[in-house]
Order: C-alpha cells, then sequence, then structure tokens
DNA sequence: ATGCTCACTCTCTTTTCGGTAAGTATAGAA
DNA sequence: TTCTATACTTACCGAAAAGAGAGTGAGCAT
C-alpha cells in the first residue's frame, strides 16, 4: 500500500482505523463534483425528474446520472420515487439528511464563488512564472 | 461531450459558460481526497515538511503527495519554502486562502462525523431490500 | 405497423488515477 | 570512496472512472 508512512502509521489520528478509513471514504463520496452539483439542482428546485435534472446539470452523461443517483439513494441523500406510468416517470428529492449535507456545503460553495479570481490568478502567477 | 443536455444546455445557470465550467472544475479540484487530507494537516500542524506531511497522510504516496502540493501551490492553497541547504528542506503551510478553505470544509467534516451512522444504516437498508 | 417518450442499461473505448521502482542532486559523515 | 538523508522526477503499468452510443420495454397516438 504505502511506502511512504511507514515509520508512524497512524500517529495520533481519530480513534479507529475503521472509523477513519470510513470517514475518509464519505469525504470522497459525497464531495464528489456530480454529486455536488445534483444536490445543487435539487436544493434549487425541489423534485425533479431524471431528464430535468439532466437539462439543470450540463455536461453529466445518463451513465454518471444514474450512477450517481443511486449511490445518493443508498446513502439516503434522495428519495426516488416512481410513478408506474408510460412512459415512465421517476422522481427525485433530497431527503432531510440530503438537506443537511447541503447546508454544510453551502459554505464550500461560497468560497468557490468567492474565490475564484484568486484562484486564477494564483495560477496564472505560477504558470508564468520560470520553471 | 454531453449527450443528454442537448436541449437545454445552459438554462437559468450561473451566468457565463466560462465561469460555470470554471466553478465546476474547482469543485472537483478543492473536493479532492487528498487535498483535503493534506489541507486537514497543515491546519493541525501549521508549518511542515514534506516527508513530515507523509507521516500524516497515511496511504499516500510520494507521487500522489507531490502532485497534490504542487497544485495546492499553484491554487495558491499552500507556500512552499525551499531552505538552501543539504540534504534539502521544504515546509508547507497553509495560505490565508487555503485557510479560508479549511474553514469552508469545516462544515462538510462536521456533517460527515455526525451523520457517518446514518449513512451506514441507510446503506445497509438499501443493500438489504430485494432489487 | 410505426413512431414516440422516458428512464434507464449495456457495451465499448478512452482517459485518468495511482502505485512501484528507479534515478537525481548535494554535502557531510564514516 | 561509499553511504546517508531529503525531496523530488521520471517511466512504466494495471486498475478504475468516465464518456459515447446503441439498445430496451411498455403503452399510447398516428
Amino acid at each position: 500500500m504505502s511506502a511512504l508512512s511507514d515509520r508512524k502509521p497512524d500517529p495520533a489520528a481519530d480513534l479507529d482505523p475503521r472509523v477513519e478509513a470510513m470517514v475518509n471514504e464519505l469525504i470522497g463520496r459525497v464531495a464528489d463534483k456530480w454529486t455536488l452539483l445534483i444536490i445543487e439542482v435539487l436544493i434549487e428546485h425541489g423534485e425533479l425528474r431524471f431528464t430535468r435534472i439532466a437539462d439543470q446539470v450540463p455536461g453529466i452523461s445518463q451513465k454518471m446520472l444514474t450512477q450517481t443517483l443511486r449511490r445518493m439513494e443508498r446513502d439516503g441523500l434522495v428519495i426516488r420515487t416512481v410513478h408506474p406510468v408510460v412512459p415512465p416517470k421517476v422522481e427525485y428529492r433530497l431527503t432531510d439528511l440530503g438537506s443537511s449535507l447541503a447546508e454544510a456545503f453551502c459554505g464550500v460553495w461560497v468560497w468557490v464563488e468567492a474565490n475564484l479570481h484568486r484562484v486564477e490568478t494564483s495560477r496564472a502567477a505560477f504558470d508564468a512564472r520560470p520553471r
């Protein structure tokens, strides 16, 4: 696995390595680009059906949309309601858990919007200086 | 590119498609697992040199550590200080921008720790029900 | 009969991620 | 002279993620 962290595998870390693994996994899952974007449109528009979400998330493929929504459902972030009609109609909305996550991410959205320019400037400066 | 969002490429979205692209890119970058973990240890320990960070981030490889630190430096999240000694000594610390990002992510960390159990329960329930 | 809608699902290909291992530079210590 | 420490860089490779695109089913309208 790791070649670097052999001297101090787990210094004054969290508590349980299993808990820490779960936390890292969840961070990775929840901080996923598509997940974030989907949460955003569901916050904005409330209950939406599959193709409406697709419309609101430019660039997402059908595959990624399905996959992400499934995972979110499994994690308890969205509720999937199937209306037994033809053609099919499936609606998605955030659960309370999903909403609370959206709230938690609010600070990140604000940060990104507020600091976009700063990051771009920093990148330009970095790229400009001689290597 | 996209096969889905052909009807409404950019509905009532942000403003500029270029801005939106940047926002999405930044979200993805900033929400990166290694970036997050490195930010955490730099918050906790202040200024750290390369191998110290490696010690604190179990499982990261040299390659990923270098790569992630370089990107963070480019984005203006960390400052890299090279001390011209032998053997080399390089120290990293968060910039104000990096600290503010850490703060913005604080809510997410709290959410994850508070809701780990809920997510696990939801997953178990999802996996248990017949497909 | 054919076409159409919607929400997928499947397959195939491309891209990215990430690990291992080796190499580099430098000066002081053994 | 060889070894050691540190912070990388480079090359290679397999695994995993993601994108494109075609296919599916079910019923209603034409």
